[in-house]
DNA sequence: TGAATATACCTGTCTATACAAGCTCTGAGC
DNA sequence: GCTCAGAGCTTGTATAGACAGGTATATTCA
């Protein structure tokens, strides 16, 4: 028996290194663009070699928390002007995640001669004639939550017409049948088209939140969506803390 | 002379072993859920030490590209549920990034009684009878991009009266006198109360993008502000690339 | 005085080595 | 056939030591 009860999870070195000096910034005593320690008085302050300094400290870098200059020395990060992050996430994933039932209505699944729109934002080749479309309406526990109008690259998901949008979201189904290279989003506030409205069941003149959602593959780009949320049931929420 | 141009920047060894993976996966060699090589299997491949590799794995685990399981092994992330990155930036910093000028309108500066949705908000103990409450309008080349709707909580900054808001922005202002423990955004759409719509020159019904920021400092919540943008005139941007 | 040089300190990277702890599979013993 | 121990893999952490290259300051020399 030991004299002592052993911490069931010690935390590792380079964490109390983060933490040592992330307490010594809430508390105010290293204020926004002041220098804090070198690595090499880490070192000597906790006693931990300088791989493990490094480590904490690149790591609070990388968050934002400090900023380094090569040769000068290390400071704390000027928030001021940064940015605060926030998360587009999949919706089927998020209503089932708050413990809600998802289910999707297909409205429509159809291949559609290429709207001059929609060859501009997919970069369509003159040569292709038709896109594959779908309206999808999603629903949380019964109550429309996410209207998605999207275009899909029939280079990129040949077979997306007999895909199984019950079951997955057509977000999931382009990322499986072909790798995601990259996701653009851009979120803005709009009145909806009226089709749309009744779909979501707004109220005349209730805004949405419309995201839309460039998706680019290995080759092309994938896909173009616009996602629009009632204004008065749906919300983007991102915590950033220090 | 060298018989072969120097590179000017070589890059260093993690970096080029994260590309190496990051190869694998865009080819489609490696596809999401399959197993990547083992750190060991990656130094005698690429003849590096296994701390350097260790970095890299780290490195791409950390930004959602792979995912590891201690003593089983290293994974292609799974995307398709995870979420994808936006950024609220400080609106004075993004509107002279873009090269565009900014400029503040004070609308109201006062100390007001405190209303009962801002008692919650902030957390206010009952003493607390007064709130400081601004009104700013943020205007890029002379067209309304924001309005601002403060509550600063005067434990926090008591001599927020007397700042400059036409030099910096309140966010700024509460950064410098308190330093910044959390931030947390709501996105939403709404159409916007008729004085809001008519200082951000909107047409009737034109919806706007409405974000709710409130602020932590060390002891307190020191503010709530929301802030409104017009929808057609106004957009977050995120973009994520593996 | 002014310019070139040395130096001291800083971050950035890389290695070889070590040990701990998690997981899976195999084979020994029952 | 079943259980359990251990081998052999994995990731996770930590160290000491090394060198490169950036930056500021002091020093030396003209």
């Amino acid at each position: 028996m030991r004299n002592a009860t052993p911490d069931p999870t010690p935390l590792p070195l380079y964490a109390k290194v983060k933490n040592h000096v992330l307490q010594q910034i809430r508390s105010g005593e290293h204020r926004p663009g002041a220098r804090v320690q070198s690595e090499h008085e880490l070192v000597r302050e906790l006693r931990v070699s300088r791989m493990t300094v490094n480590r904490a400290v690149r790591e609070l870098v990388r968050s934002g928390v400090l900023s380094r200059i090569a040769g000068v020395g290390t400071f704390v990060a000027d928030f001021r002007a940064a940015g605060h992050p926030l998360q587009i996430r999949n919706i089927a994933a998020e209503i089932r995640e708050r413990g809600h039932r998802h289910h999707a209505r297909i409205v429509t699944l159809e291949k559609v001669a290429v709207p001059t729109t929609i060859r501009e934002r997919l970069a369509l080749p003159a040569a292709t004639r038709q896109v594959f479309h779908s309206l999808i309406v999603h629903f949380e526990n019964d109550v429309p939550l996410q209207v998605e109008d999207r275009y899909v690259n029939p280079a990129v998901a040949p077979d997306y017409l007999q895909a199984d949008f019950a079951s997955i979201t057509p977000h999931e189904y382009l990322m499986e049948v072909a790798p995601l290279r990259r996701v653009e989003h851009v979120v803005r506030a709009a009145l909806p088209p009226l089709p749309i409205g009744r779909l979501l069941k707004l109220k005349p003149h209730e805004a949405a939140l419309v995201i839309e959602r460039t998706t680019w593959s290995k080759s092309a780009r994938a896909s173009f969506a616009t996602l629009h949320h009632p204004g008065g049931r749906f919300e983007l929420r991102g915590v950033f803390d220090i």
